[in-house]
DNA sequence: GTGGTCTAGACCACC
DNA sequence: GTGGTCTAGACCACG
């Protein structure tokens, strides 16, 4: 479900986080359904609990999923998170196109580039 | 000539590099110049020598400015430099846009936000 | 009856202690009223056994109810529960009134935010 | 500096937490002032350093200090913070009032009691 | 079984 | 020296 990049400098609690904010943005994961289990997890990824712990931390902080004690964690309602993550990544944006207009780079260009790419495929 | 941003999370040494790197690349500073010395600047800015040599290793590693034993370190022609970042720039845009895709962004979309916000001025 | 909230970080047991204490200062259930029995409220709320014999203990050890063996458990009189429970509410505004003096926050300064609010409706 | 309380049910980080965050909303503690190191104050409460780690985590995320790798931690400037905590405050206070309310405690019942109480002293 | 907390040690990057 | 991360264990409360 999950894989590792040891040669990503980031750390791994880190990259767990993302890996799964990702797959509930995507619709992977759904509202209501079960994260796995800290210590499922930990052992599935050969990891110690506690980093999973801190990263299941990190996703109930961000209102990614909510946790009950002994029984589980569980994904919140992305509605909400959904337009939260639009602005920060419109922020993101914002802060590479002023680095980009340093590069003397337009607009156009960007618009042109990223419409040639296609990431939609 | 160059400010730092104690509350910043990166290393000292990085926003010492990063703001060079704009520096140079907005033409402020031009091929030829020479950089202030290692001592010079690092007194001028209360740091440890060792951090400023980083930085500038750091950037003759990216081949920003070039040292002269005995003489300093000096900018190096920028339009090599200028395409190389370019291609660094699309590059992070890619993986953004990329991430942005999970959010259901448009290409459009970016455009209309970017041409908007106006970050000419 | 009652509703319990899975994303309440608080155990359940303790959610069934606080709302029937509620339920019984408020005068919804009244002195001799037969509290429902523990297994039917746990198959109607879908919990273990356990959890309700806990929270129902938690009530008899505060004199909330009074259990009699082979019968059920009933409420008790709330007359000298309530000027205990009062006298217990007023601590809990001392430790608060106490927070809030670090804050700057003036004794008016409360009667006036609780009299506006209006929580007598 | 500070006393940790064995018999308080609440994790120690939490209480580190809390303590820190009195003296400085308090002002013992003023903007800038450098916290004490996350090893020196671990050893002397005779704690675990991730113990510390994790208070200070907390309260760099409530923005009461910000952390310079390497360096330390430091005192953010409180101003924006002030009112933050006033409307938490607030936000608590109606929660008390609203189950004071069910035991018939007015309004006036509580000015009465903490002008009477006088916690200015 | 679950998550929450804590300890005792280790290694790394940065300054 | 500093903080940041991680491991390998342990104990507790809850269901």
């Amino acid at each position: 479900m999950i894989l590792l990049d040891y040669k990503d400098r980031r750390p791994i609690y880190e990259q767990v986080t993302e890996k799964f904010k990702t797959l509930i943005l995507s619709g992977v994961l759904k509202e209501g359904d079960s994260m796995p289990s800290v210590r499922s997890l930990a052992t599935s990824l050969s990891v110690n609990p506690n980093t999973i712990q801190r990263a299941y931390a990190k996703l109930e902080q961000d209102d990614f999923i909510y946790t009950v004690s002994g029984k589980g964690s569980f994904v919140s309602c992305i509605d909400t998170l959904m337009t939260e993550q639009k602005r920060d990544w419109f922020h993101r944006l914002d802060e590479l196109v002023k680095e980009g207009s340093i590069l003397h780079i337009s607009p156009e260009e960007i618009y042109e580039h990223i419409k040639q790419a296609d990431h939609s495929s």
